[in-house]
DNA sequence: CTGTTAGCGCCTTCAA
DNA sequence: TTGAAGGCGCTAACAG
């Protein structure tokens, strides 16, 4: 069936510890018997076995993402980084869509440690510090912090909300909303108190221009729409994840307001579908790819006993104005630069 | 550390082959001792180690997902789908992003060997039969298909192509160009023949009418442009997937051409992107969730021993038609709706 | 420099 | 109905 190390030894007529040193190239091991086993390996096609490794190792170089829901567009970009680099390091990649539900996400670090799983890298608000313990599995918390223990990669929410709040009034607006997250969403409220930061001294601010969006498109154009009708003020808008930002966005065209015009939005993410619309999405971009593959590289880091160099890692925010937040309409910019 | 068998056979005063045969529940165990043996199981939160199971047993309850690239919206839904059905049936998944390329294909083919992945779930038109065979294992074809010896699931992408063409001409479209996908790929020449089918009797038809957006958002829109700068009596577009059809519709946004008043447009797949737009998209709707599961329901039969009731399984496309498409502007229809 | 051996944790004959 | 023992494929002492 699979040729085991077995074949190999007796191929090469060498003891299966002599193969065991080539393929691992440890310990010493006399010029000539090596190309010999390596000749073997070579024409029986040998690959080693890596579950009696683990067996043996009790490592599997394989690691767990566990994410919310990777239909969810911020997340392909994240776990594609996470896959990307650990695949370059000789990890596989197993993925978890949790739907932020505690139990699921025990489920799937009980199966995990009963493979071996290296390590897991986990986005999670739901998940408890002491569940975390439990298990003795190093673990790093992306896009949201679990505890300050677990290493964490997000960015500063709380100044990409101040930035995109000011880069609202910056281009004029008057009268600014914010469409919040999900209230147990760190990073929502996170980018909810930026808004307030920068809003909080205007005299025109009332509690009603900030509404509640649930991270979801549909929500977020249904409370858009009541706030418009009830505040035709309103010209600007800050939406707390693209997603909504595009709620609003339908909206808007659903009352008939032009969108930069009468209306600006601005998103948070920068997922891709920014650039996909029209108008096209002004948002506060995350190095998505860049925390992802940090991240990566500190489970190995952990998992491999190096020490790590920080354990909260703040990634910077990037503002993207596109057409949403322009007063002149500029047209489809990479579309104008292609031509 | 992690609590064997050897503990619980101790805990409960019987041999591991006892408890082995409880845990299993195959082979006698007198009542009274299988008690003993589930409170000691209980006791110490054992939990059998999948490593050495899957050493002795050749298997690995972990199945293998290979797409191109899961930041492509069609896939997230896809690797959900599997992972939702497997993960009910006690598999867990494991991502690997190949980007079309055969050598990615046949790395991840290897090291899942090396781990006694039990089945592959597979995207992709790149891939070799003969590799798959080399490989023994079980595999199922997604969304392309391979050969007919492996199982396939897939639309009938020609007819959709159809549908699409037709519903263009029932709105009553007189001149309809194609953006055709890339050209290797199967269910893009599928669709592309399908909108030929339609619309080769036409006295209008013109070569030029049919271009190439390779599946991409920009390509599509560059090429659109040209498309439409030369001739400007289409008035409408089928677009050979969703994204195309967006880079179209930005195409048209750019050259101040009235979405769907002047030029309806449509795309292919159904992805969730298609209702975010506005205007929002008309589409040939895929059941991707639907095709997933039972995709990977196959995998598991094929595993398990039992026999696959069909080698090709063809979904049915749903026309879904949107604002993209109606000659009367009706207005967001999700939003409306929840009005 | 190389071979022998004892596990890693589990499952399954084979005897009892 | 239960236990002892061998082995899945590999690695790491320990001898030689």
């Amino acid at each position: 069936m699979m040729t085991t190390i077995k074949d190999v030894a007796q191929e090469a007529s060498v003891s299966v510890a002599t193969v065991s040193r080539v393929i691992n190239s440890n310990g010493y091991v006399n010029e000539d018997t090596r190309k010999k086993v390596e000749a073997a390996v070579e024409k029986l096609n040998y690959k080693p076995n890596s579950v009696a490794r683990s067996l043996f190792k009790k490592e599997s170089k394989t690691i767990g993402i566990i994410v919310p829901d990777i239909k969810n567009p911020y997340f392909p970009e994240l776990v594609r980084g996470v896959e990307d680099y650990l695949i370059e390091k000789g990890f596989t990649t197993i993925l978890c869509n949790s739907d932020e539900d505690p139990e699921k996400e025990q489920l799937y670090l009980d199966v995990m440690k009963q493979k071996y799983v290296d390590g897991v890298i986990i986005v999670s608000n739901t998940i408890e510090p002491s569940v975390i313990n439990e298990y003795d599995m190093p673990v790093v918390a992306l896009d949201r912090s679990i505890h300050k223990d677990v290493p964490t990669f997000i960015i500063n929410n709380r100044e990409g909300g101040r930035k995109a709040t000011n880069h609202l009034l910056d281009i004029g607006c008057q009268r600014i909303a914010h469409i919040k997250g999900p209230e147990l969403i760190e990073n929502a409220e996170e980018r909810y108190l930026g808004y307030m930061d920068v809003i909080k001294q205007q005299d025109w601010f009332h509690e009603d221009y900030v509404i509640w969006g649930n991270y979801d498109q549909k929500e977020s154009a249904r409370a858009t729409m009541a706030l418009l009708e009830k505040h035709p003020e309103i010209d600007g808008i800050f939406a707390g994840n693209d997603v909504m930002a595009l709620g609003a966005l339908k909206a808007a065209d659903y009352l008939n307001i032009k969108v930069p015009q009468e209306l600006a939005i601005i998103g948070f993410d920068g997922v891709d579908l920014t650039e996909m619309t029209a108008p096209e999405l002004s948002t506060i971009s995350q190095p998505i790819y860049q925390m992802s593959t940090h991240a990566a590289e500190a489970l190995i880091d952990l998992i491999e006993g190096r020490p790590i160099k920080h354990q909260e890692n703040i990634f910077p925010s990037t503002l993207i104005q596109r057409q949403s937040t322009n007063s002149v309409k500029e047209n489809v910019t990479w579309l104008q630069k292609s031509l």
